[in-house]
DNA sequence: ATTGTGGCCTGCCCGC
DNA sequence: TGCGGGCAGGCCACAA
């Protein structure tokens, strides 16, 4: 599913769109608009500018606007079964949970340029979605950067479940359910621990476990090629000591961890 | 302010 | 073979 690494994949891909001038938008699905913008007002917005900037923010892909649309921004989230192509070209081939079909009805939202290509939002499930101008101050730093002490002060201090405030995209941004098993169960921390429990060697621990395991993934090419993943399955191992993993609910989210040594 | 919960959305998988 | 129930989780509205 899109976290952190398949979102910098698009934002990849989505360079490829710069400074080229946008004949008009179209809305596969009004529901795919969200904030206080009308789908014909996005439309407006978007009508012969063209993007000077791809940048990400978490989870979030945030393309900055040139020409009549100066200031601007648009904001693209993919949810869980969002994917982007570009000209026809994917910028991520598989993504688990969702469907690879080639189906066009999915496409939620696109935009076509002067030129005759396309930028497309593709999903299934409308849990993504597109905004004009998106405020990005309520996200927290982004995980793929932040620092040791950044880390720290998003997670001290809370009685909240470990896992909960990781995927808290408000104190830090990028991280969803299947990265933060995978961090977790890396660093040998039990998803329920408190927040603020940790002591000064589990953090620093744990930043290096969050950083290490964002570059592998990347570079794997998906937020679904753990070592964890195959085992998130009833009867699945822990591939460092071969522990039965215990399966539960933490902050609403299946959780796989090892009882053994996570802690 | 912070935290927890339920609902949205729909393709896909499994069991019958 | 077709069908239906359950599942997946990011995000948001809402409640406490």
């Amino acid at each position: 599913m899109p976290e952190l690494p398949e979102v910098e994949a698009y934002r990849r891909l989505a360079e490829g769109a710069l400074d080229r001038r946008v004949e008009r938008a179209v809305i596969g699905d009004p529901r795919f608009v969200r904030g206080p913008t009308s789908p014909r007002h996005l439309r407006a917005a978007l009508a012969g500018s063209w993007f000077g900037r791809a940048r990400r923010h978490g989870k979030l892909l945030v393309l900055d606007m040139e020409g009549p649309g100066a200031g601007r921004s648009l904001g693209v989230r993919f949810g869980m079964t969002g994917r982007l192509l570009l000209d026809g070209r994917a910028g991520v081939e598989h993504l688990v949970y969702s469907s690879d079909r080639d189906v066009t009805a999915w496409d939620r939202f696109s935009v076509r340029f002067e030129d005759g290509g396309r930028l497309v939002v593709r999903d299934p499930r409308l849990l993504g979605g597109v905004e004009l101008d998106p405020d990005e101050s309520v996200l927290g730093p982004d995980a793929l950067v932040v620092t040791a002490a950044e880390l720290r002060r998003a997670l001290e201090h809370s009685d909240v479940a470990l896992k909960t405030r990781l995927m808290d995209q408000r104190r830090l941004a990028g991280v969803g359910n299947l990265i933060a098993d995978e961090v977790l169960w890396r660093a040998s921390l039990a998803p329920h621990r408190r927040s603020g429990s940790l002591t000064p060697a589990e953090h620093r621990r744990l930043h290096r476990h969050l950083r290490q395991t964002l570059d592998v993934l990347m570079a794997r090419g998906g937020s679904h090629l753990g070592d964890l993943m195959p085992e998130r399955v009833v009867g699945g191992r822990c591939p460092r000591d071969g522990t039965e993993l215990v399966r539960s609910t933490v902050g609403g989210r299946t959780s796989w961890w090892c009882p053994l040594h996570q802690q």
